[in-house]
DNA sequence: CTAAAGCGTGGACCATGGTTCATGGTCAAG
DNA sequence: CTTGACCATGAACCATGGTCCACGCTTTAG
């Protein structure tokens, strides 16, 4: 398929696909036209860009998506170590987050009794 | 004082300060000698990056920080109101991430029965 | 006096994830 | 045949938070 159909199948837009295809998250791509200059993207990236579009609300960059698609069909014990990896670091943030809420209760707690400003 | 102190009383870079600069988190900057360009950083500024520096890890970004400062000394009520709107933006990530952990847990627990790969 | 250290300015560069623009080629409908 | 939609490429631009460099001037230490 092309781009713009590609662009309708994932709901990405054609300049993020083409950005996305410089970041190497796309395979499978000719240009069976010697007379245009057309791609065509093979029908599995759809499936790919799904797993982008699952993997980076998750905290995934584009890169580690495209580490983890270039093994994600292979090797399922790597597959488990980016999971994992990635786990670590979301409980991490989510640990910081937790502290800097308790501090901003905090500020609200005091800032809210009579006196004392700045 | 000169940007040199300042840099070693806040621990940031002279290069950082000059950023912060542009972005509008310092005040009281003067020229005192007309012979040289040297600027005079005031005292103040020494305290008022420590409220940056304060504010930074709970997810402030560098204008919300001086928006921050601007009414700090002078409208207790804004500051509250301010971080109650980061808190909401905090709890709501927290949220967001306890969502992303559960997702890869849930990854790492169906990768780690015996068969189906992708 | 000389050399090093400090200072100000402006600009380039880094990563991240895109968007927008200009240029030029191609394809399909009317 | 013309118009509009689609395509490819490269480049510039956006925000965020800086870092680094070169240039030239000043100040300070030896």
């Amino acid at each position: 398929m092309r781009i713009g159909e590609l662009a309708a199948r994932t709901g990405l837009s054609r300049d993020t696909l083409r950005f996305y295809e410089r970041s190497g998250l796309l395979v499978g791509i000719t240009r069976p036209n010697p007379a245009n200059s057309y791609k065509d993207y093979a029908e599995a990236n759809v499936q790919r860009l799904a797993v982008v579009a699952c993997l980076k609300p998750l905290g995934f960059t584009l890169a580690e998506c495209r580490e983890i698609l270039s093994v994600a069909m292979t090797d399922k014990g790597r597959r488990r170590v980016y999971a994992a990896r990635k786990l670590a670091e979301v409980e991490e943030r989510i640990r910081e987050l937790e502290a800097a809420r308790d501090h901003l209760r905090e500020v609200l707690r005091v800032s809210a009794s009579p006196s004392s400003s700045s």
